[in-house]
DNA sequence: AAGTATATACGAAAGGATTCGTATAAGCAA
DNA sequence: TTGCTTATACGAATCCTTTCGTATATACTT
């Protein structure tokens, strides 16, 4: 049943995730209705896709009450991570800094969130980088 | 046939075109034996998906002569930035600067490279963004 | 010319993701 | 209790991606 850590989730998962990581652990009858909010979504096929997340060991579930309760299993951070490595891979040939600077560039960032790059830069720089 | 320039890449099929994007223009034979460097693909495999791709418009072809020659259709940084925005939107929930944080703090950056960014912040802030 | 090597075209199998219909069970309301 | 609402379970249809077998055409070699 349960697999390891390193799966990753699909793209339709990775959208129950994000309702998961926003508002905590929920029924699928919440994360259906959210997920309707976008797109209209079959009750049954977000259950479905719930379940197989279950099978797969992305999310945790609590069986005690009738109405099941799913968690995600990994952090959002974690779990970005991931996905960011293998979206670099992919896409950048493994170059983070490239990605990096298109990010940067194409992406009107504000004083604010520049002024964050910029302290992050001088820590790593200082080296306390992790 | 041929589908509108904002069709997305599989896996798959973006393999080929970093393959395209490196070496030019290129035949199924180079492409697949490119390939086999990585892992065992099947000639015919090659073929049918860079057929796919000509069908999708992601790869335009010439078959004057009995061996065709495929073109990624689109830049590759045409192609990042399509493929960077969806997946911010997929992983980070549309923070492309959270994203940039997130691959800054863990990509252990060499200092040539922060200085690079460092001097692509300042053009940013200089009002030179774009 | 005959045989070999190499190309494309086509169709279809295999696997995974996505969707949902139907069955069944549990709780609630009259 | 009987019926209505709302859960989960299960199986299967559909669609997409990936893989490759086979057919056929084109060029090269002797």
């Amino acid at each position: 049943m349960s697999q390891n850590q390193t799966t990753r989730p699909t793209e339709s998962e990775l959208e129950i995730l994000q309702i998961l990581w926003e508002h905590g652990p929920s029924s699928v009858r919440f994360v259906n209705d959210k997920l309707n909010e976008e797109r209209e979504v079959g009750y049954t096929t977000t259950l479905k896709l719930m379940q197989i997340m279950a099978d797969k060991g992305l999310v945790k579930r609590n069986t005690e009450s009738r109405t099941h309760i799913y968690e995600a299993a990994a952090g959002e951070s974690d779990m970005q991570q991931r996905l960011l490595k293998r979206f670099v891979d992919k896409a950048f040939r493994g170059s983070a800094m490239k990605m990096v600077m298109q990010a940067l560039g194409n992406h009107e960032a504000s004083a604010e969130e520049l002024d964050e790059i910029k302290a992050l830069i001088r820590r790593l720089e200082s080296g306390e980088g992790d």
